[in-house]
DNA sequence: CTGTCATATTTAGATATATAAATATGTATG
DNA sequence: CATACATATTTATATATCTAAATATGACAG
């Protein structure tokens, strides 16, 4: 049925558009989950100042280097940093200057709504 | 000893600094946690358009109203959106234009990542 | 004030995410 | 190639979040 010549178009067309549309939303939502994690926005605010290698990252935010390293894989695939190996060290960096603005804009808005938002208990 | 007058300054100012940092940390990570789900971003994408009944919402997203009322809550705590009574209906709509700009370049970001998001397995 | 419709809240269970520890990979150096 | 150091990955467990269903609150009409 789905390899049938005349269907194609509605098959291949018609019906995936609404769940492309769904799946575009799942990663907008897995794009802000990478900031959602007080650690990676730590790390990710750490490297708006700066390159930075894995050791520099696992002093400066205090958490196991494991899960830096974790942390720093998942800001990576939502694009948030990138890297490069320097000789034995690994260093990262924000590599897009729209992060900075989104960090800035949220907490401009944070500002505004601290009360509110300490309050959240809901999911 | 938090009590004695001598020490006010010290325990009041100095100690509590590092921590007062880690809240707006937790802060922030709690905002971006608001987009951080398909349906609360699909909710915030509406509600950019004008403002809308739960019930509408409820219409569009396709998900229970109890489950919209409760993500909608999370997002008017967030700072998202704020709601106003209108007869029986109660109306949300995104006040903050700063949303919009954040969303925008969220979209634009993650357009350029699209690839390696989607394969994001880890936390 | 009774019923109806709209929204909000709560609960239990399923799923996802975070944490900590152990281990693996990789890079340079002697 | 053996060793040390830097980073990455995996695993088990704890914790948080999501979903669905049931129930509660609140606003209006009659």
């Amino acid at each position: 049925m789905y390899s049938e010549a005349g269907n194609r178009e509605e098959v291949i067309l018609v019906e995936p558009l609404q769940k492309i549309e769904e799946v575009q939303t799942e990663l907008y939502a897995k794009f802000f989950h990478g900031l959602s994690n007080a650690t990676r926005f730590k790390i990710t605010e750490l490297l708006l100042d700066g390159e930075k290698s894995v050791g520099e990252l696992v002093e400066a935010v205090g958490v196991s280097q494991g899960q830096v390293s974790n942390h720093l894989a998942c800001l990576k695939w939502c694009g948030y940093v990138s890297s490069r190996q320097e000789g034995k060290y690994v260093l990262y960096r924000v590599t897009d200057e729209r992060v900075r603005t989104i960090m800035q804009l949220a907490k401009g808005i944070v500002a505004d709504n601290a009360a509110h938002i300490s309050n959240c208990t809901r999911m």
